[in-house]
DNA sequence: AACGGAGACAACCGCCAGATG
DNA sequence: TCATCTGGCGGTTGTCTCCGT
């Protein structure tokens, strides 16, 4: 689909992590021309990179209510629940969980869930007919491993936004569609994130 | 202090549905 | 009506970090 055959001059599309440079690029662009025909824009921002990559590096990692960090018992209760309803519709999941991605939901299902489902000493893990529904008993009961992520009572989010409240606005203003009540939390916590609190503000001195 | 394994997460891939010409 | 393109979704993989030995 987003492959397209390269011409002898132009460049080979990128793969692999995303360098602070390529988010930057990315981030101004939409900053300054909003979302959208993700293929065109990839080209126009001159990004080597397909427009599905950028779609998702935005979506899932630059978009500035994206909310990042544990998941809270509140979260984990609900995910189940809707899982349970749902199954494995994580996009459906994830707009009920306001700044979380589907992708963010996929990931610690599998990580969490699914790794408990898997315990020996788990019961409710040794019946392959078990119904999702049978998972409430790992969340809502958090017998074991599954809440240590909760365990010192700290919900520590990493946001990648770290309150930059200004640029919110200026994407805000730039472009209607971001919306004004997403902010994370405001404490913040960049141990794992290279600069991104720098790269935001770097964004913000480029101005338009 | 070094090594190996496990866990967590970012990113890619393939498929599908809807939109558009 | 059909063909093509784009966006979205779910599954899977690769890489990095942390922790235990």
């Amino acid at each position: 689909m987003d492959k397209r055959p390269c011409s002898s001059q132009e460049s080979e599309v990128r793969k692999g992590p995303w360098t602070m440079e390529e988010d930057m690029i990315l981030i101004n662009y939409i900053a300054n021309h909003g979302e959208g025909v993700w293929n065109s824009l990839a080209r126009s921002a001159g990004l080597n990179r397909t427009g599905k990559s950028c779609r998702l590096r935005w979506l899932n990692y630059l978009r500035p209510d994206v909310r990042r960090g544990n998941i809270t018992p509140e979260e984990q209760l609900l995910i189940m629940e809707l899982h349970a309803k749902w199954g494995n519709r994580w996009s459906k999941i994830a707009r009920h969980l306001p700044g979380r991605t589907d992708n963010e939901i996929k990931n610690f299902w599998r990580t969490k869930i699914q790794k408990h489902m898997k315990q020996p000493g788990d019961n409710s893990s040794q019946n392959p007919g078990q119904t999702s529904t049978d998972l409430q008993h790992c969340g809502g009961a958090s017998t074991s491993t599954q809440t240590s992520t909760t365990e010192d009572g700290v919900e520590n989010y990493s946001p990648i936004y770290t309150a930059d409240h200004h640029l919110h606005q200026h994407l805000h203003h730039n472009h209607p569609s971001f919306p004004p009540n997403t902010l994370p939390p405001p404490e913040t916590n960049n141990e794992n994130f290279w600069g991104m609190e720098d790269l935001w503000s770097m964004q913000l001195l480029n101005g338009d």
